[in-house]
DNA sequence: AAGCGAACTGAGACCGGTCTCAACATACCG
DNA sequence: CGGTATGTTGAGACCGGTCTCAGTTCGCTT
């Protein structure tokens, strides 16, 4: 109606016309394809200047089909992880010239399913999907279907002939437990939030692969060291129960556990908060190690100790793969598996004489 | 060529002639709007299941001028700040209908620009900013001239009229400090990372506002404590010189503060480690405060006494804001100003008698 | 039975770019 | 000097939706 609002966007034909020229020649001075004289295009220019034209990306995507944005769909931004892959993420998709849209699944598929559908329905070139679950995989097919790249990262879907980025997270779990295990550890329980029915049995596997192979590693190891029925130190849905109630349970009463695999930072701070209030010391009382490398992990007393994974570069290859599709790299799906490292702090020790 | 990139999407002019109605037949059916007939609305919605119809979201954009994005320029997404900020904005943003792209702009006035140019380009429906600096506000003007809504969220920019969501860090800061001076400090260090040419003086005004805010509430109350001098007590630029190594310089010789007043929690985490490094213990040889309720502030021993600010709430009410103006509302401009509350824990004592 | 309004449908313009194709000018070739 | 290659420009189709407007078919009123 008034003011602002009724002011149309100056387009490439009002350009033109200032110039004196056509749609066609402006285009093409403004788009800097084509052949153009250098005078026209000095005219062109200057009308757009003036004119204060500036260019409408979606209708360059309508007719080049290409919109040079990237659709990522993760669990939740406000998860350090997340962050930080998707940072990396941002960081190569920029340099390329792609922007981010962003989506939060809350690790729920049914949210993922929609937010992917939205991604499709703008017309993403390509989508980055750390997937909810790597077993239910209509949601992933969908972007397949829709003949759009995509790139899973930080955990696999076996069924799927799709590129993926993950971290070598079986063996990292191997080598904690095995930290562990020759501090002369015993009774050792693996803490993961993930969502699972029921006690985990060795022949389950989880929604995410990634938490599935660290309980792998974690319960062959155990297993190769003698430890009878390894699954039942395994405990996940630690968020509905509650992380710290459940470190509670673990580290109450004659069968507690002398130490704990947290299977990422926020299980660890529960974990901390959980033996603060049971006066339990770490690492005299307790031992704890980690994944990820969270900041705060080195400034509690103790340090803990933890598996670092390189998650700026799993966004940022992941990033790249997509990139890399979307120019046309029609070679078969990769498999890209980063290494794991281990920063060894002060929270673990023997475990108290009985 | 071949395969997948060959196929052609399906339109709703595929979808009308499946169906055997006209393209606005069809569209109002798919669409939603308009009278259409039940029996040609089943007829029309068969045929879009049948062919796997996906609606094109750009093409409706390009008509309605609508696009039902939000654009999002903050300093960084790994800063637990702006992820929960953004996470926040998601959250409102995804409840009304609308998607969010994302930028970084690591506090550079000309990344932020170039990432509004290109949002603007994207034809968002309006952005979010927390802008790089208070006083260059050219980025901003150049979105309010492209007739988008914009709100501002954690800093304000006093010479712009536009709807802003802040906290209330002036009075935060006063907090903070008086704790501190009631605990008996009179040296007492406030650091931030923001940039600053030269050292801080009482005229000098901040290229955050939120900063600015916390530093004039920091002198003011010292001043008001009979400290001399207390601009002296203000150091900036903690991220180019290293924070860990800024705090290990105001914490040693005949001249050390005995309390800190960490601007964000990043600092605080500097502070920490230096602490440490020194040998220095919390709160007997430091007292130690800061904005911002991190995670781990409580996990530490001890504690960390913080002044929390409702950062998810910023985020939540700053994308309220920007979906009103998106809807038509012409109001004057309006600045929410949230409260910030503290928290106390145990790093703040009285200093070491001298 | 004629008249009127409501419900439904189709044709085609439009959003703002890109791109193909044809027209024309100029230069260069033998 | 005719022929061809090259450079520059314009006309108009196209991308995939929305929306206006006009036409058709009804049912219902009087």
């Amino acid at each position: 109606m008034s003011g602002d609002n009724g002011r149309r966007e100056v387009t490439v034909s009002d350009v033109a016309t200032t110039a004196g020229v056509s749609k066609a020649t402006a285009a093409r001075a403004l788009g800097d394809y084509g052949a153009v004289s250098a005078a026209v295009r000095d005219r062109v220019l200057a009308a757009a200047e003036q004119l204060g034209y500036r260019p409408n990306a979606l209708a360059k995507t309508m007719s080049t089909g290409r919109s040079n944005t990237l659709g990522i769909v993760i669990g939740d931004i406000e998860n350090p992880f997340f962050a930080q892959a998707t940072r990396g993420a941002a960081d190569v998709a920029n340099a390329a010239g792609f922007d981010l849209i962003l989506s939060n699944s809350d690790e729920d598929a049914e949210i993922e399913a929609n937010a992917i559908g939205v991604q499709l329905a703008k017309r993403v070139d390509g989508l980055l999907v750390a997937p909810a679950s790597s077993v239910r995989i209509d949601n992933l097919r969908t972007i397949i279907d829709a003949g759009r790249p995509l790139v899973l990262f930080d955990r696999a879907a076996p069924e799927l002939q799709v590129d993926t980025v993950i971290a070598a997270n079986r063996k990292g779990a191997r080598d904690l437990t095995s930290l562990l295990l020759a501090a002369g550890h015993r009774r050792i329980a693996f803490i993961s939030s993930i969502a699972h029915d029921g006690p985990f049995r060795r022949a389950d596997s989880l929604t995410s692969s990634s938490v599935d192979e660290r309980v792998r590693g974690f319960v062959e190891t155990l297993e190769a060291a003698g430890v009878p029925e390894p699954e039942r130190f395994v405990h996940l849905n630690a968020r509905i129960e509650g992380v710290e109630q459940l470190a509670r349970r673990l580290l109450e009463g004659d069968a507690a556990v002398t130490a704990i695999v947290a299977s990422d930072s926020l299980i660890a701070l529960g974990v901390f908060r959980a033996a603060r209030a049971l006066d339990l010391r770490i690492p005299d009382d307790l031992s704890l190690v980690a994944f990820d490398d969270a900041d705060w992990t080195g400034v509690t007393t103790p340090g803990v100790t933890v598996m670092a994974q390189p998650i700026h570069e799993i966004g940022a290859e992941a990033a790249r793969l997509l990139i890399r599709r979307i120019r046309g790299d029609g070679g078969p799906p990769v498999t890209s598996v980063l290494e794991q490292r281990l920063i060894a702090r002060d929270s673990v020790a023997p475990p108290r004489a009985v």
